[in-house]
DNA sequence: TGTTATTTGCAACTTTGTTGCAAAAGGCGT
DNA sequence: ACGCCTTTTGCAACAAAGTTGCAAATAACA
């Protein structure tokens, strides 16, 4: 089934149907949070650094994922869930961090609340981490 | 005058009186936007990579700066405005990124809005990065 | 001014980001 | 199924940033 999903997914953007790209993806949604660069370098071990760097690019321009801020200065990505493009992404949620498991997520179901600037400021877009214990270490805690 | 004001402020912290430090505080109070490790190395030129560094992270841990996130990875860094320790920052505001002169500032008049996360996700804190146009750039393009 | 703990500079190394280029692979018409 | 053309990949190479150990220099304090 999923891989239906990917092949689809490529062909909307107009990208070739490559391994690489294939198996990045699938790393994306099998995984419930965001995924750094050096996860991926893990996980699929057997591409080169530099494709792996140039196929978040791509993806990153095209819209397929956007990237998820991190406290720590290494940049994450997630796939993007609404209709983004290359130059706007519509789908400002905010984002998780546990300080536990130190996982980031995605979460959907909260937008980001609209920001009133001072004069003269004008708005485009925003990236708001919250950081925290997440439900599932939470959980452990409480055995 | 400031001079005296750099000076109380490491004392107050516990902090050795050295000139590096001193420079990087002074840094920091004339710029009003948030300074990078790679901004501190241009301007101070004269320190070691290592020592810029390792002051940024004392400072830190003292909770003199705090972190700015930003979207390309990049790392900055601006003073600490409230009464923020080594592990609670209690200045939770706007920080804003002008896409046109790449600075990025706190705006301590807006503070982050209240989150509130699904079930079983405890907050601790955020930081919320708002991208747009500055004021300055702004009024620059009204010639 | 001398003692001691802290701080600095230097060397070294790791990790991540980035580009050019030739070989490999994908898409497509035949 | 084949060949052509364009895109993608792997490799080499380099740049930039983060990090640590250690000996020399320096701040604090008596
Ligand atoms: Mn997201
Ligand atoms: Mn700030
Ligand atoms: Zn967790
Ligand atoms: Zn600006």
């Amino acid at each position: 089934m999923s891989a239906d999903n990917i092949n689809m997914l490529l062909k909307t953007y107009n990208l070739r149907l490559t391994e690489c790209r294939k198996d990045v993806i699938g790393v994306f949604m099998e995984q419930h949070h965001a995924v750094s660069q050096p996860d991926l370098e893990l996980r699929l071990n057997h591409y080169d650094r530099v494709t792996l760097y140039r196929t978040l690019t791509t993806f990153l321009n095209k819209g397929i994922i956007h990237k998820v801020l991190d406290d720590t200065g290494l940049t994450k990505y997630a796939l993007c869930s609404g209709h983004c493009t290359e130059h706007h992404h519509a789908d400002e949620h905010v984002h998780f961090k546990c300080i536990k498991c130190e996982n980031t997520i995605c979460i959907d179901a909260v937008s980001v609340p609209a920001i009133t600037l001072p004069d003269g400021f004008t708005y485009l877009d925003a990236n708001l981490l919250v950081r925290g214990i997440c439900k599932i270490c939470q959980a452990k805690n409480n055995h």
